[in-house]
DNA sequence: TAATTTGGTTTATAAAATAAACTTGTTTAT
DNA sequence: ATAAACAAGTTTATTTTATAAACCAAATTA
């Protein structure tokens, strides 16, 4: 009846992380961590974290001379998402 | 742009109690142990918090000699709840 | 050239989830 | 009658997560 819930995506600043990038092509970590408000280090743990499982790819480059970390989600990671938010409306219809 | 999740609410276990109560009367503790498929202990513990925090109330009591603990959702609760519903909403948005 | 800012990483701390062990009382089998 | 197994939980301990604090290197600004 519920559905075991993809515990790396099950966290508020990786669902937003993954939200994100399920929207755009890529995004660098300065736009995400803007976005989702999180500080720089909780930001680049649960970055590791989604990389470490395949969800997205991460690639380190410089804009002009600064550094520049994007982001992009991968296909395992698209699928990922998409069953995560499957998963979830078991348990959210009940409260519409 | 994401709003903050209750983090009463964002825990597998604690999402599926509330989820179960929000769309029943009462439910007793083995009831809803039985349909989440949880231990004893994780489901006791998550209904303390769920009850400190006023989401659901608690009644302890027989059936025949046998204790038995009924579960049933607050006003509180149905609103927390369907706040929680609201707010997921825009992390899954971009997932379909 | 001395702050200050950008773009992070690493390490430490706090909070949460989970599991293991225990309690109290009830049936069931001997 | 009594021991063994079961029901319904609670309490405590362990593991895992999330978050925050401290740090670092390079670039920019004053």
């Amino acid at each position: 009846m519920f559905p075991k819930l993809d515990p790396l995506l099950h966290s508020e600043l990786r669902l937003a992380v993954m939200s994100i990038l399920a929207g755009v092509d890529e995004a660098d970590f300065t736009f995400i961590k803007n976005e989702t408000g999180a500080t720089s280090g909780n930001l680049s743990v649960q970055i590791d974290k989604l990389t470490a499982a395949g969800y997205i790819t991460v690639e380190k480059g410089f804009k002009g001379k600064m550094p520049r970390t994007v982001c992009r989600i991968t296909p395992a990671g698209q699928e990922a998402f998409s069953n995560y938010v499957g998963a979830l409306k078991e348990y959210l219809s009940a409260g519409k």
